[in-house]
DNA sequence: GATTCGTGGTC
DNA sequence: TGACCAAGAAT
């Protein structure tokens, strides 16, 4: 694959350059957040923007500030913390992690992407941006920020591949300064530029501090090629289904009976499916007499 | 590799 | 208004 001529050393200037003057002040942004702060931010951006994301972080930081704070609470109220940030498995493995941390790691998140790819709910984006933001370690870290920037600056598409290709990691990697902390500087600037600038929609260009080296733009902003991408089903999903149920749930701080939770759609035995598939992720709990709560 | 999994903002 | 999208992970 050719790889852009593009100066790289410029391209690193530019993007860390902005990103100091920039560059949103976030609470996991300040010197002294703990690892443990790092972590939960990026399991709660986890397909989630950060303006959602920050009010909630600091309730759950003042609540659990420790894994071990985390662990010795129930998973329900874990669930019931996350209110509707969406994907609330993402909330059980976050418990489930800071056990985790308390069993294997004296209660300290791992400082390794190894050791934190080894959690639950951490994959290779998750694991890099700890290693990276809370440990200085230099990984990759590819997020849909830093895919699409690359794919435009670099390879002059609007929009990367659906899904992460072998390809774009090496790119990745070799759009990456070598030098440690000039490395860990780009990580975050890179996230940043995609989030603030070289957004999806209606990108910013006049703002961009990389324009005049961006081969996108140089070649007059193409529209994207190729099949549309799919979009996500939302209307008469399960997923809006558990989402009602999973309301019911955290609003009543009690147990509720199943004749309570049928009227969630208008299919009673999609309402059966979904609640039974709740209780296999379990985010649910069932107790007699068709009663259900959040996991105790 | 393709699917599934919440929620809310934007245009 | 409805499609698109957001610091992805698990299966």
């Amino acid at each position: 694959m050719p790889l852009s001529s593009l100066p790289l050393h410029a391209l690193h200037a530019r993007v860390t350059g902005w990103y100091r003057e920039a560059g949103r002040e976030l609470p996991w942004r300040e010197p002294d957040c703990s690892p443990w702060g790092i972590f939960v931010s990026e399991v709660m951006a986890q397909q989630t923007p950060l303006s959602r994301v920050e009010p909630a972080w600091r309730e759950w930081m003042q609540r659990w500030p420790t894994p071990a704070a985390l662990a010795a609470a129930a998973p329900g109220e874990a669930v019931r913390a996350w209110g509707r940030l969406g994907y609330p498995r993402r909330a059980l493995r976050l418990h489930e992690a800071a056990t985790a941390m308390v069993q294997r790691h004296a209660g300290q998140v791992p400082a390794t992407p190894e050791e934190l790819l080894a959690l639950p709910g951490v994959g290779g984006y998750t694991a890099a941006a700890v290693a990276c933001f809370a440990f200085g370690i230099p990984e990759v870290v590819v997020d849909t920020n830093v895919r699409r920037v690359l794919a435009r600056t670099l390879e002059a598409k609007e929009y990367p591949a659906p899904a992460l290709t072998r390809a774009e990691r090496d790119l990745a990697a070799h759009a990456m300064p070598a030098e440690r902390h000039t490395a860990n500087a780009w990580n975050v600037a890179v996230m940043e530029l995609g989030a603030l600038v070289c957004v999806a929609r209606g990108p910013r260009c006049e703002a961009c501090p990389v324009a005049d080296l961006c081969a996108w733009n140089a070649a007059g902003r193409p529209a994207h090629e190729g099949p549309p991408r799919r979009g996500q089903a939302w209307r008469g999903t399960d997923r809006q289904v558990r989402g009602v149920l999973l309301q019911r749930l955290r609003d009543a701080h009690a147990d509720v009976h199943v004749d309570l939770l049928h009227d969630a759609a208008a299919d009673r035995a999609q309402v059966m499916r979904c609640l039974d598939s709740l209780v296999t992720d379990g985010l649910v709990e069932p107790l007699a007499d068709d009663r259900f709560r959040l996991p105790a």
